[in-house]
DNA sequence: GTATATATTTTGTATATACAATTTAATGAT
DNA sequence: ATCATTAAATTGTATATACAAAATATATAC
């Protein structure tokens, strides 16, 4: 059997390293050989020798500084992520989106809703509360405050196709959002809404999502997951 | 006013090609120019021309085909990630641990646990519930069941200066988990212990985690975290 | 012995070149 | 016009070289 597939010189060096690496013979903070060494010890142009290095550097496995060498990195315990689930773009996918709005006015912002939306207060909003429902089954209540100069024509939508979130990132385009999740109990007006019965029910998982666009938050998303209907799980 | 800032030249070009990525210029599909002719238009090698392509193939802004060309990669909505913070690491880190055992015993798996441990039943199991303090505030009650095959010694270990799950972590070695989260309401027993008065602190956060080696589960942890002590929030 | 100056090592950037592999475009025969 | 061949364009790998910048080692002067 012929060696008919041919595997780049540099992956070799770089398989190498990475075996020392990562069977603990190179502990961290252990000086690795250098390009010119590579390049001698594997017959290769220091070029070569260098993208093997250069690659596990921003692999993270090592950490290079000229003059002194490449070390490697101790490894950083990633701490554990878990996926963050949208249940409303889920449904929109599946076609099981309903949208019942439960309230929408425009109203000028308090102390508190412009500190959480780091705007002055008396600004002018569009506050608004949607449930949303899986077909007939109510599965998330969401309380949205949008900042009316940026996304005027937030009233005007229609949201039986396009879910307001949607509808928003589709003005604003792609940018930035940051996340707050925390648990808590629904409130008995929450509970009617979201038709929570049991006593167990009543946990609910709390998503606070707000949409940057520059250095101004577009909108405030206080969504309520009834807990039993949320469950986040990791991905390995 | 000079340009003291050596700034290298490959950067430049990634910083143009960036530029007209990210304002839409160039949506999804188009085709980039190639490494000659940005060699061309910027005076470079081709190398360095190349470099910053490279560089944006593997930051993914980039599809690369020998014979094709360079496309601009349709962003790919990247879910968002929340991370789990592990209370009792960083309690750990800051000295500020504490741990009572209420409970250790060795039993044998009934068809829960067996289930979801992925045993047979009646193999043998080490229980314990743990109660970790932040000096002296309850932030974590944890009840753990641990594969004794796998961690022979686990009930003889002293939990006062090392936390169980770093234990184990320390046996195992380096090695996967997967976590599942959800709301829960702190039972009576759970909220005695966990000191939780208001009505409002009984929402908590059930955090379940796995530890695998192999193909074997060594330790199933379930976590429960008061709501109000335990945030998540996306870092961007 | 200490401090300064010099040399060496190591990584970073850049160029010019060569050849291979793959895709697309152009050319030519039928 | 269609198909096969050839040529060109494009990315991938590899080498040899040059100079710059930063850290360390060595030698020198005092």
């Amino acid at each position: 059997m012929e060696s008919s597939v041919k595997v780049p010189r540099f992956i070799v060096i770089k398989q190498y390293l990475e075996n020392h690496i990562n069977t603990g013979n190179w502990p961290a903070g252990t000086r690795v050989p250098s390009e010119n060494d590579l390049a001698e010890t594997f017959s290769v142009s220091r070029m070569t020798a260098r993208r093997a290095l250069a690659e596990l550097d921003r692999q993270g496995l090592l950490l290079r500084s000229p003059g002194s060498g490449s070390f490697v990195k101790k490894i950083d315990k990633k701490r554990p992520k878990i996926e963050l689930i949208d249940v409303i773009e889920d449904l929109l996918a599946a076609g099981r989106y309903r949208c019942r709005v439960l309230s929408m006015d425009a109203i000028q912002s308090d102390s508190e809703t412009a500190s959480s939306m780091e705007i002055d207060i008396g600004e002018n909003l569009f506050r608004a509360t949607f449930l949303y429902l899986d077909v007939d089954k109510p599965c998330q209540l969401e309380h949205l405050y949008v900042n009316s100069s940026l996304v005027p024509a937030f009233m005007k939508q229609n949201y039986e196709k396009i879910s307001p979130s949607s509808y928003i990132d589709w003005i604003t385009g792609d940018c930035q959002s940051d996340y707050l999740l925390n648990s808590v109990i629904a409130s008995p007006g929450e509970r009617r809404e979201l038709a929570l019965t049991g006593e167990d029910e009543q946990a609910c998982i709390k998503v606070i999502r707000r949409v940057w666009m520059g250095g101004d938050i577009v909108s405030l998303s206080v969504a309520i997951n009834p807990g039993h209907l949320y469950q986040l799980q990791s991905v390995i």
